[in-house]
DNA sequence: TATGAATGAGCGTTCATTCAT
DNA sequence: TATGAATGAACGCTCATTCAT
């Protein structure tokens, strides 16, 4: 045994870290380069290391990306699924998921923002079939909601579902794109402040 | 008129529609794919020539991009003159601007695209240093109305107008990924609901 | 009858001569850029013509260079066999086609550069197979002189009479790549100084 | 030394060894089909890899030019230096450049080739701007030998210093376009066999 | 675990050439 | 005679990927 194996290292735990910490360098770099023109070189270069090298950690470019999102994906909706199943009415389920998806913003930044970048042109690729998978739940949740709060009163009815679950999911989530959680606004207050915008509009009163 | 003149006119003006067409063509091809995800024979073969052969009509691939925003630029910010030049109030010029941006992306779809997707990574090529300028110009553009709004009491004083600002704009031109001119809703249509949600919310009354 | 017809255009001279500008323009540009690194389109522009209107004269652009190559070495080996034929002793002849060899460049300059640089590779082509001819006959020539002026006792013969042909045809015709037929010295000047230089050395004495 | 010492040592030199054996690839192809009319695919072929494998020695096909020359040009300097320090009359001097000049060719003789047919078009970029120094400073070396040779009476007085100067440096350049170190006659052979033609001239006395 | 060297497909671009007008 | 538009082959170069060490 060598010192060099003590702790963790070279366990499975130890190995797991590493592909994290590089999935997150790669995250940041597919984020603000984009990933098509990122290189493999540059991920590697980040992480320190050659660009053959990543290859004994990841299969392909295009697994690290998978990963990245896939993460990301599921958290997301272990978070909403708990707001959905906390029997919220409609209202305070908007407001919830709201909150929660900044707060997903807050957390993922860079896998938020390949995202909306990538997962227009990954979308054609089998492998990322979970990606319209999530497309369409997350239409569908955004739908019921305003459905129910359109019938119970919450929510004016002269206004195009369709059209505000496309204005929503695009404010909420390009916000990823200028978010610093080093920012002035925590991501609680700026969700508190969408929420007023979104719900009462920017008129006075 | 001699006739040799008539024909140096009538090839000067197919040569300029013969450049729109291609411009057309690629910057349908660009926002759908990506600028760099996009190869310059994909634009060949949708305009039906040979890769090389685009070198005829564009000094390069970069310089096409070039003229899809640039015209684009040029001709959104004639708009919004006339809007500010128009003596308006804030509240009618904010309406007017949100209406006038709608018809932007009906009009300059493919171009509106590629410059959400694709200017933060040109800007850092000077030849492009003009998307930065058009982006401050915005910003004060947007900033100045809004605040405008907040001294004469039509806007609420309790938010960051910072942030109304991103909101705006964000959930406007991300529009222009989804958008269709011959969808189901106008863009005047559409602009009217987006200023009803971001004037009065969603919230019944 | 237009206008334009008369005199001699249209006629085969004007034809000849319109050739004889457009090879002197290539020739030129050949010359000072090099055959391989000069595009058609630099000579069409030089000639005030687009790139394919110099098809109409030229089958292609080796058609170019072989025109003015074997153009120049025809009038050369004129020159050469005038003095050959006229019966001068080893000293005189090699005086004279030192001297004739400074006349050709100050005429044919651009050629005489393009023969330098290029006909190691032209050499190749069966099209260039009298560059070859015309080498071997230089060469000839050159040493029958030498083993002439050995012989009759003008020449010293403790040299290799091999190296003596190099020595001379490479100092003399790299000549042209520096030689300006406006410059301060003229051909028959340099002719003489060199033959000073060669025949006599550089010592003083 | 430890063992990884070694290996990395060993590494490094037997990396600067390929680069070495490349660029003498790229030199030995570049001088005989030309620079320009070379393809990056022609050198990788002769060195047994694809051409895009070369990129993973040099940054481009500029840059193996550019450290072909620039090695030589070094090199060559260095043994001007070594003469010109040394302290030898106008006459010896002379003799000494001349001999180090067919050493150079004889150890050089793709650069020197290189030198002599894409100085010219090189000379324009601003990264090859040593060649243009170079070439001041060898024009400066040689006049001044001749100058000093004129006025200590070693030299004859009654020729252009300017055109002396040319015809030493062709004469002597050239030669490596058709130098061959196992030729019949020795770089230094040829050196001593050039001196008496230059100095003393081809006639007999 | 990581390196260093190479692969091979494909990219943006150039250019001699063609041809209908 | 010359133009304008296009062809198609080839070029310098990039990059994800492989693999012996």
């Amino acid at each position: 045994m060598s010192p060099r194996r003590r702790d963790s290292e070279g366990t499975a735990a130890a190995r797991a870290e590493r592909r994290a910490e590089l999935l997150a360098t790669a995250a940041e770099i597919f984020a603000s380069r984009g990933y098509a023109a990122t290189t493999v070189r540059e991920v590697a270069d980040a992480a320190g290391m050659l660009g053959g090298s990543l290859y004994y950690h990841f299969d392909s470019k295009e697994s690290m990306i998978d990963e990245i999102l896939s993460t990301f994906l599921t958290d997301m909706w272990a978070a909403y699924d708990r707001v959905l199943g906390s029997g919220l009415g409609a209202r305070e389920t908007f407001q919830a998921l709201i909150t929660e998806s900044f707060r997903t913003i807050d957390q993922y930044r860079p896998a938020v923002v390949i995202y909306q970048n990538e997962s227009k042109h990954l979308v054609t690729n089998p492998r990322f079939s979970y990606l319209l998978d999530s497309q369409r739940r997350f239409r569908e949740m955004w739908l019921s909601v305003l459905d129910r709060g359109v019938l119970d009163g919450a929510f004016r009815a002269d206004l195009d579902t369709g059209l505000i679950y496309r204005f929503i999911r695009d404010t909420v989530w390009v916000a990823a794109s200028w978010y610093r959680s080093d920012g002035p606004l925590s991501a609680d207050e700026i969700a508190r402040q969408y929420l007023v915008m979104i719900l009462e509009g920017i008129l006075s009163t």
